[in-house]
DNA sequence: ATTATCTATAGATCTATAGATAATGC
DNA sequence: ATTATCTATAGATCTATAGATAATGC
């Protein structure tokens, strides 16, 4: 008896929004390799043919489910990025985003990591995107300190440098939990930051 | 027909043994939910009950492989570690040190990511096990730099994004396997250091 | 007696599909 | 006709164990 439906009927999501939502948890919970198709099935409530209807197989499922984390992600990382204000500032609303990303249940970088790391042979789509989508990160963080601190020598190094402090401070947060140390790993990725821009800074952009 | 293993009967590893490494190469190359008693005892050349004899179940398998990978890639970050010369030439050593342990075929920074991304709740001496390795090699890693700089302001937190860039330098090479890339990547975390090391130091630790 | 293995198999679970059914849009 | 689901099940594979067997050490 679907009692009090009809009022959100509209709003309730399809089978084949529930299916990827299931796929998204439980990617990010047990990885690729442990996420099953009951699993998705239970969550999502359907029966298994619903899944292959939608995604064609379990590999189909999974290209969906990282397609939709990687733009997802890209957002976030976007956003973390203000388009306004002194380095400093810009920097404090970085670490609140990297935090936010991190700490965000939906566990992006969990899930890519995931992914990438999960031995089974991914279909090219999937591995496409995942270098992809680092190669792209590594962009938007470049493209961010350029755009608050003028021309820096080898700011995509630095760039990479950021990511890769990121990704491991999102990892040692799924591990331990611990917020205030996740606070501190990300305000050293600032410090680091201003400290590069400091010394290696050619002065802001107005060309030689 | 067993011809010329004679010779070296007593070299040929036990059956335990070659369990164990199978383990250890499968759990590298899959993952942990990825890797089955099936494909373990192929690899081994035994049948499933000398697993369960040796190890007891999947999971006792697991925990001697973490043991196994946590105990011999804290040997390699050892090494990794000169306890002599300038800081430049410790520096240098400790670069081929970490390429070393990115590029070794055991991949063990790849085992022990793998295994703590495994959403599959895992025993509390593996959960253990990993908190223990990270918290050491950070204590490793801080105490070399001490030993070569002096007392260095916030060491801990240096060594810390020096974990950091080592594991996210190993994620990304086992995703591109560019060797350049990596050995640019390793290099910029010795800069890293010297740059720290020349802005914060408070002077060779003949204390105050 | 202990140690280390095997053959054989139980029982659960996995991915995937065949074929039926119901609702919607032409 | 198309779209989206279901019931039911095939066939493979997984973890684990019962019970037999062989070799070694007392």
């Amino acid at each position: 008896m679907p009692s009090q439906a009809s009022k959100r009927a509209v709003q309730v999501p399809s089978g084949r929004a529930r299916i990827l939502q299931a796929g998204l948890d439980l990617a990010a919970k047990v990885g690729p390799s442990g996420m099953t198709i009951n699993q998705v099935c239970q969550r999502a409530g359907v029966k298994p043919p619903a899944i292959y209807y939608h995604f064609g197989s379990k590999e189909g499922l999974l290209g969906a489910v990282v397609e939709t984390v990687t733009e997802a992600w890209l957002d976030q990382l976007e956003v973390s990025q203000p388009a306004r204000g002194e380095l400093a500032e810009r920097l404090r609303v970085a670490v609140d985003g990297w935090q936010a990303m991190i700490e965000d249940p939906a566990r992006p970088i969990k899930l890519l990591l995931s992914v990438q790391l999960d031995g089974a042979e991914h279909s090219p789509e999937i591995e496409a995107s995942l270098r992809r989508v680092y190669e792209r990160a590594r962009q938007l963080i470049a493209g961010s300190i350029r755009a608050a601190a003028g021309e820096v020598a080898e700011v995509d190094l630095l760039a990479d440098q950021v990511l890769g402090l990121v990704q491991a401070a999102a990892l040692a947060f799924h591990l331990e939990s611990d917020r205030k140390r996740l606070r501190t790993r990300l305000r050293a990725i600032a410090r680091l930051i201003e400290n590069h821009v400091a010394s290696a800074a050619l002065g802001p952009s107005t060309h030689p």
